[in-house]
DNA sequence: TAAACTTAATAAAATATTTAATAAGTAGCA
DNA sequence: TGCTACTTATTAAATATTTTATTAAGTTTA
């Protein structure tokens, strides 16, 4: 199912312009021609002419460089807007963003459990229909909805083989173009958070980085030749189930050994209550709410609290030989450490470049540098909308 | 240190059509204009002056496909020439192709021991200015050397960190620049391999493949979104030393548990020598070179000797347990066994596909095939070529 | 404070590339 | 057979894009 783009531009440059500044924020004329490898006099016709149509303003001078100052040009920013979805096991975030990546309202949070759960789908629905609807005749401006998901997500396709079942051979994408008449692009959250650092955040500009999303699993987002990878059906990056355990635990896949068995929150809650309840020492009081239990730990760890440290410790040290291997096939320039976990990063770091030491060829490590994100917790709506941003002027799908 | 190209074509697109070419054997206009994305005037135009240049002939038509048939084109194979180098730890096989891929004479062996060896470089720098002055004044069509090498390479800076190392500051590149005055152009051998079943083997339009280099170490080249990927050095794809076994051993490389101390045919010749000395049954004989013991064990087990079966089916299963881990991380279309261990490809892929349903979840594995590499013994000189022609027409660095 | 050097923007000319219309040939089919 | 649909080839006209030269507006050097 196609849904004809809101903003008609007459070339294809100008959609390229609009991608470059959404993501660039200001930019001059020679950043752009240099950016989308055009000429000068190319990029300044086109930019002129979207001036006059109101798509782009001047921002004024930046300072010189050395020669004649640049203008610098930026998006207006309410020509167009995204609505832009952040979904997980329980929680769905729903906001609208504008060019400048700012929210147009305060955003929506609607439980949502997608487990075992049928109705999730027209709830969801329903959801964004409600919050379009509170656009009123600005609806038009909205160029598309970016979802970011957790789960076997195929983008080309547009399904989601985990959750949010359709009930029948229709895409979920198609689905929800049926029930919202916009461009719809659906993702895995890991990728989503690996597109948010390559666009906003410590991947900037790099070319090949492995971002580890470090929470109830571990996910992993790649960045590979400036780009997102996602692999032939989609599904790159399945880090939470690569044989490397020693202990032989039964994973949830059905296999043994899986990363996921020693390396998560989840393990680690379920092990602080057993070892507090069996004596150990900490400032710790063991929870019914396994979620909650994680929370409790990695503040625990922040402020001090031995056995907490210890318990991340031994997670840092799991995931580090992970990405121990991630290093070796990769050969990655920068790993970014994102994700719920990224509250204990500084905890979590060293432990890991210990693996790394232990693990690595010196020649493949010492090129890789370990950071913990900087982006907050917008960071998936944010990136959300980049999915959208990044398809823009191309006809769905 | 930068060399003109020898051969000077006026547009861009020229050099385009002659890789285009080159690499497909023959082709239609349409074929063409499709495959380059121009248009086709565009192509036609060039195309006919390059016809009156010499540099392309005409072959005739091609059978129609229910409408006009095509004339199709080929490049004129002795317009130019490719200087190509397989080396390995021992031996170093020297070839120049023309633009048919035949050899222009017969590929002359040298023998270069690589290993802690000064003299191997000027000593190559040597042969190859021999080979270069059977040219005569065809010399001048030499358009490049392409060098397939093992040890850690990395291309864009020329420079082999492991061999050849050239006792200055200057990159190996450069030196063979200026012993050769032609352009220069070295790589990884796994690459290299990777590259040779990408343009002419089973990897042939394929975007997202892994080829495993089964000899006397395992290598690894990744074609990643339809090309050849290096990671950030230059370095990716180092299978060989990821932490994946439990026995512990100590690795040449100062670490423990990598894949290399368990999972080759150097192992594999160990293992037989001390596995005959106290009594396995065999047909095999214990040989003092353990390359020839190498070679005696495959050929062995293709003639159904037992214990010859059972050390490569135990090598097979512990490669595949690696490959599960890449399935994971990368996400393939197509796996390629190549390397000497093609020549038991049957006998491995049993084991291979056995650890790959214990370790992989079905939803990875399933869409991945795994095949043996179908290109002989000069597949390395035929890839080192490729290396050159990719880069035609391009400064080199 | 002027000369030399940078970087940026504009205009004119030259080139590259595509679109559209048409012609030429073939396979499939009634 | 002859018609239709389809693929390929050619041409002219229109458009897109770059190159080159020139002007403008600053910084750095001495």
């Amino acid at each position: 199912m196609i849904v004809r783009q809101t903003i008609p531009f007459n070339t294809q440059l100008k959609y390229r312009l609009v991608r470059q500044l959404y993501f660039s924020g200001v930019a001059s004329c020679n950043d752009l021609s240099e950016s989308l490898g055009k000429s000068l006099p190319h990029i300044a016709k086109s930019l002129y002419e979207m001036i006059d149509e109101g798509f782009v303003i001047e921002k004024g001078y930046a300072p010189s460089n050395g020669g004649r100052p640049p203008l610098i040009y930026s998006l207006q920013p309410d020509k167009m807007y995204i609505l832009s979805v952040a979904i997980d096991q329980l929680y769905t975030r729903i906001g609208i963003l504008d060019l400048s990546n700012q929210f147009l309202f305060q955003v929506e949070t609607i439980e949502l459990r997608l487990l075992n759960n049928n109705d999730a789908l027209p709830l969801l629905a329903k959801a964004l229909t409600r919050v379009l609807s509170r656009m009123g005749k600005d609806r038009k401006k909205i160029i598309g909805a970016g979802l970011s998901m957790p789960g076997f997500v195929n983008t080309r396709s547009g399904i989601n083989f985990t959750y949010l079942h359709t009930n029948s051979k229709e895409s979920l994408r198609d689905y929800l173009v049926r029930q919202l008449h916009i461009p719809i692009y659906i993702e895995n959250d890991s990728n989503v958070l690996a597109l948010a650092e390559l666009k906003m955040g410590l991947a900037k500009g790099l070319q090949d980085v492995m971002v580890i999303d470090i929470g109830w699993g571990v996910g992993l987002g790649m960045i590979v030749n400036g780009g997102l990878f996602r692999g032939h059906t989609g599904y790159a990056g399945e880090l939470s189930h690569i044989p490397i355990s020693e202990s032989n635990t039964l994973c949830e896949c059905g296999k043994r050994g899986c990363l996921e068995t020693e390396a998560t929150l989840r393990v680690v809650a379920k092990k602080a209550i057993e070892g507090i309840r069996s004596g150990k020492v900490s400032s710790l009081r063991p929870l019914n709410n396994p979620e909650k239990m994680s929370e409790a730990i990695m503040s625990a760890a922040n402020q001090g609290d031995q056995y907490a440290i210890e318990l991340l410790t031994e997670m840092g040290f799991k995931i580090g030989k992970a990405i121990a291997i991630l290093i070796h096939i990769v050969n990655p320039e920068l790993i970014i450490l994102g994700g719920r976990g990224t509250e204990v990063g500084k905890i979590l770091i060293a432990p890991i470049q210990q693996a790394l030491n232990q693990y690595c060829i010196p020649r493949l490590s010492e090129h890789t540098g370990v950071k913990v994100s900087q982006l907050g917790h917008d960071a998936g709506l944010l990136a959300a909308a980049a999915l959208v941003m990044e398809k823009f002027g191309e006809t769905q799908p």
